[in-house]
DNA sequence: CCGCTATTTTATAATAATTCTAATTTAGGC
DNA sequence: GCCTAAATTAGAATTATTATAAAATAGCGG
């Protein structure tokens, strides 16, 4: 718990072109050091950071997830019509998405195969495919 | 373009013990009678209602949209972080998303092919299966 | 180190989408 | 037609997010 931990983060943001500020390493080291399947909202996000003393505004918390997310170190992910939400896995791999808690868990690509998928139209490419598995109880 | 063209649309609203009221009939028949593969927000179909003459309130267009959607006449889609995207095909299917413009389009279920999904948590099932093919230029 | 400047942070206001509230209107059984 | 429960509505409230503009700070050159 000295200065070590955030060796990984000051390197991710330096490869970003983003300087490593107090903020930004709090939040890298919540994001990218307790495991990599995390899904946060700004608001989550927010209220983590506070737990652990870090003294970071909501602003703040916005605009590095956009910025980290621009960077390609998280990808927004639709399952909310209401509220974004941030994957710290960055790997292609797909979701379960229980409708009773909302709670998000990842499924790597490998475990689901799409076969016949039909092709882009004219002029376009396919640049991702986003699968959700929708759970519910019984 | 007599009264005939409500005869569906009552029908729909009967069976799903919603009272066919001036604002909801002139709504069901925006959604329903040009097609089945209408994707609106509130605000769209607001304005389309606002455009047909059909006086309609926002919050009208709201609380429809959600009655709707519980009889299981529309079916909500996530494709956005900040806003509610009703679809009008209530049958099994998926999405091309236009990452420039938005737009979305169908794709009949048949066209894809599925294999080797993860099971469900114990006690759980699957309810839906959502998949989003976004698409971007060249 | 020191000071300078561009970058970053932040409080706060503004905006956007949606939901709530409570008063008014209306549908439909009697 | 009358009555009542259901539906509609304007407007206020709430929630998530973005914009603004002033204060703080990172990091470079001296
Ligand atoms: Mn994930
Ligand atoms: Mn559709
Ligand atoms: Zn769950
Ligand atoms: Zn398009």
């Amino acid at each position: 718990m000295n200065e070590r931990p955030y060796a990984q983060a000051i390197n991710r943001l330096r490869e970003a072109d983003l300087r490593p500020t107090r903020q930004r390493l709090a939040l890298a080291k919540l994001l990218f050091e307790q495991g990599c399947d995390r899904h946060v909202t700004a608001e989550t996000l927010h209220e983590e950071a506070q737990k652990c003393g870090a003294r970071v505004s909501l602003a703040t918390v916005y605009n590095t997830l956009h910025q980290f997310t621009d960077a390609g170190l998280l990808r927004e992910i639709m399952v909310d019509s209401g509220k974004a939400y941030f994957d710290t896995n960055i790997a292609d791999h797909h979701h379960f998405l229980c409708e009773r808690s909302g709670q998000l868990t990842d499924i790597p690509a490998h475990l689901v195969t799409v076969a016949d998928l039909p092709s882009a139209p004219d002029g376009r490419r396919i640049s991702r495919v986003d699968i959700v598995i929708r759970i519910c109880d019984q």
